[in-house]
DNA sequence: TATGAATGAGGGTTCATTCAT
DNA sequence: TATGAATGAACCCTCATTCAT
């Protein structure tokens, strides 16, 4: 083969699908869906406005193209997480919620579960696609977790569906406030600071114990 | 005749803004700023497309109407329902959230908060204005209120900025699976029965007390 | 009679048309006519856009209106100045050039043939009106006069009908390249100079003649 | 088949801002700049309406762009005319008068000076333009020109820059009084004679000289 | 594979004109 | 006479998509 082995200024064309989802979420974060054109993702990814159709048949597809991408691995390492679980019910949370934390605190993590949110309403089609791939694995993997805690009677008779919601909201949230409404604690983000409270409260509670001194 | 049965024009109408303004809302619910077009708001407002200028100088201007109306009372809501604190923390807060998630019930009142989260990224002013009217009063307001009952002793010595994260975010997390992905507990939304298991865990903690028999 | 026999705040009715008039002129001028609300005719004039449609019976009608106001003392004006000739041909050219000049220094009076000239493309019932009203009359009482000179032996023997180019010509293009492009002599429009320095070349010529000394 | 009688797409087409151009100015002459959309422009060049906007930013700036292309032979010319003056004044100024003059009967030619004159007032840009490369140019040189024939002893002692107004607003004027108005000498346009009229009254006055017999 | 010229439908916005009051 | 809310027809411009090369 005559070929040179290592084309410098030719990207291989099966990057090329890729090199266009990364542009497209980088795009779709920063402007919506609706905001960006199909010619700032081919500008973006070094290809003409053409050659994007010849990777996507329509922007909607790559809208869920990208999407599909981020589910596979999301939706693995939150299961691994929760099903491996080597130590107490606490332990595990807690190792669960500082892996969650630390990779929501990644921007380009972030950005599909943001994207999704925004883009849910008009294409109907990615909120199922999210929900399938994450939610539908998730929230029952850690509703039976929470469960198995109560009957092994480490954990209060709660109700494990809806204490996912405990579990998960208060980091959630955080998030959110932060990268929606610039909403953020004194001292920063603060994600470790953040588990740390959460885990006191979540598994303490708020109240001082009545038998304390 | 006693009156006219369809009068063609409506004269003097002072509650036309208000009736573009509820057309929007829906329609942004349901299709997107960017997906409504300004001749659907105006049918759905009985106005021609050409009258929708007369209340609002533009599309934009809806929106951001939209959201300046719907926040006055919610921001007058939540600073009353936490400043005026007739009991103890927990009942204090078991009554804000109580509150909080009957009015998060009503798809009208959650209306707004979902169209500002979905459109705040292109439309950073609307951003603004949710951050400053309702988030800037309510957050130290609550925070505040949380360092209160530290002081008072009657909780555990957490940091009040970050716990208010996890006051609120299992309810909103709850709403938002639900607005969003359609994921529902078995039993139906259930807010009651959610607000109950939270104020428990936030309370008390998950852990069951190491004394207890 | 209880009414009070001068009321202060409301204008005569038959005055209007000529209110709107005056605001139109002023705007067309500035703005052109395609560039000219009829709301801003009515708000200048005091009035309310519909009340505009209760004088003319459209946009266009305010035009004519105006040019047509504009038209009849013009005429007559330059009829009179031409044909009543108390003098030789240069002193009654003297005389119509300096009246022309001052009146055409007057921006309301230059306003109509501005507004005439911009809009006479696009109109063309405008265009035909001034050449009735205006043109039609003063270039033959122009031509005419000038043949009269030839006849009675004061001028060469030139084409009346061209001359009449020459006569006006230099005066009209000062006033246009001031007006439009703001090409003014150094010491400002110098009105009276110019007319000096037409009259001298008009008359005797560029040339100094052979046989000066 | 040699040839295929009618491509649907033409492509690398590096003269279509010409042919916009081109049917722009007719469009605007016969129009006006409000009065002609840009489907219709276009429609005659041969191009969809979506078309244009790839080479054009506006449709303003297809009016710029019509007179930035006039602009540049024009002033060449004029000053080339002016600057070389092989022989006395008269010469020059008679040729160059008649260059003029045909220049000026060609209708496209017109045309430009006739749509700045219509549009300056919305777009003052455009008479600006005009005016810098245009008049800032012709009207200096032609008054040095003229300065200079005065300095040779060849003309009476004039005001140049006033005189300049003489020299060139006849012509002007009986282009425009034909263009605009329809106004023309009973034989037709007839540059040719109108430019031997303005000549000799020009140079030699209309006065017939006191000393002839 | 890749380009980019070209299309054409559609959206936001303006505004002359009408009409109930 | 006067108002100004309301209409509806355009118009400018954008952009996803196609297609000849």
């Amino acid at each position: 083969m005559t070929e040179s082995p290592e084309p410098k200024f030719r990207r291989r064309a099966e990057d090329r699908p890729d090199e266009l989802l990364d542009a497209a979420t980088t795009l779709f974060l920063e402007q919506g869906f609706a905001g960006t054109t199909v010619a700032q993702i081919a500008k973006r990814a070094g290809l003409s406005k053409g050659a994007v159709y010849l990777y996507f048949p329509s922007k909607q597809a790559v809208l869920e193209g990208l999407v599909a991408r981020a589910i596979a691995p999301m939706s693995m390492q939150i299961l691994a997480d929760v099903t491996a679980h080597p130590g107490s019910v606490r332990e595990v949370i807690s190792h669960v919620l500082t892996m969650m934390a630390s990779r929501l605190s990644d921007p380009m993590v972030m950005a599909v579960p943001k994207i999704v949110i925004r883009e849910a309403v008009a294409v109907p089609d990615i909120a199922r696609m999210y929900h399938d791939a994450v939610l539908a694995h998730a929230v029952p993997a850690l509703t039976a977790f929470i469960q198995d805690g109560i009957d092994r009677g480490e954990l209060r008779p709660v109700d494990p569906e809806l204490t996912v919601r405990s579990v998960m909201g208060p980091i959630l949230i955080h998030v959110f406030l932060a990268e929606i409404f610039a909403v953020q604690p004194a001292g920063g983000l603060g994600m470790a600071r953040l588990v740390d409270n959460h885990l006191t409260i979540l598994f303490d509670g708020l109240s001082i114990p009545k038998g304390a001194p």
